[in-house]
DNA sequence: ATATTAAGGATAAATAATATCCCTATTATA
DNA sequence: TATAATAGGGATATTATTTATCCTTAATAT
């Protein structure tokens, strides 16, 4: 059980998009390229976070993509479950519907115990998810990325930005 | 991200197992019966747990699965990586060495912002399940289930345990 | 006009999940 | 001792999902 990697991209993007200045706009050839990505595959992430309204889009030369909310408004949740769907990792294929002992007339009502423990699982995940925001990444990746490396990079975003 | 339908199998099957009296074993073909599942492909699930030690084996006709440890010792943390396996669901493709303003004689020292959140947010969701034993699982199962149908359900399987 | 862009449909390739088949060694029991 | 039932595991097939590419369309800045 793995997420797409699209979610890794995706997050990685949404991460340079936070940094972008007010009214710019980064193309999908700009952050394939940025990121080594497949650029029309990358291009499906970032229609997903578009459908999801997480990012506004334009297009022509100089368009491209840009956040749609502060990254103070936008969690990793909302970009996790924009790319990889809103789908429970457990899925429930009631089995057992299948016990020979069950009387033909029996009917169960809601999940059993089995369910919502996982359900409770995936949602512990969901809620550390919805406590991140874009600006709480921001934060991290400037303590944490060498300050040239940080300068170069928006230097060369904002060299393709439109 | 869906967990294998296996997972499901194995908790229901580790319920069972748990609800059988001390020293008797009960065999794949009465758990594939029980549930509705191919028994060859349940078959490896059962193996899982058995490489696992959550379950140990006997040969020969009466022979079949037990658990290992009482009910209250085992997780569904310890069920669900057995047969899921414990990679975590967020894996690194190390994007950012892409970078094409990264020098070349630099090296990332450990994983970013971005996999350090997506990781913890993977330990909320385990956390979630070592916390919950087979026998919460029993007590909740006996509580939700009508009594007539558990009494039967047992029944059965101990007409099928060796 | 022209070049560049997002959106999205169609399709292919690669990978993972699901399922079946068959053989072996072990063991209870008739 | 012979027989039937069992777990374990290897090989392989089938199906679903993920990853990736290609191409067309409509919008837009220059
Ligand atoms: S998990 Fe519970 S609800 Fe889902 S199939 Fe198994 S028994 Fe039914
Ligand atoms: S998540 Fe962080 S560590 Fe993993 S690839 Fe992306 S940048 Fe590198």
């Amino acid at each position: 059980m793995i997420l797409k990697s699209q979610v890794e991209w995706a997050l990685h993007c949404c991460a340079i998009l936070s940094g972008l200045p007010e009214g710019r706009y980064l193309s999908t050839k700009a952050l394939a390229e940025l990121h080594g990505l497949p650029k029309e595959y990358l291009s499906k992430a970032l229609q997903s976070l578009s459908q999801a309204g997480l990012v506004d889009t334009t297009l022509g030369p100089s368009g491209g993509y840009r956040l749609a909310k502060s990254p103070g408004q936008v969690t990793f949740l909302d970009i996790v479950e924009a790319v990889e769907g809103e789908t429970r990792t457990f899925v429930c294929n009631n089995i057992r519907t299948n016990n020979p002992c069950l009387p033909d007339d029996y009917c169960y009502s809601g999940p059993c115990a089995v369910a919502r423990i996982m359900w409770e699982a995936d949602e512990a995940w969901r809620e550390k998810l919805r406590s991140v925001t874009l600006s709480d990444l921001e934060r991290m990746l400037v303590r944490e990325t060498p300050a040239k490396l940080w300068k170069d990079t928006f230097a060369w975003v904002l060299g393709r930005a439109g």
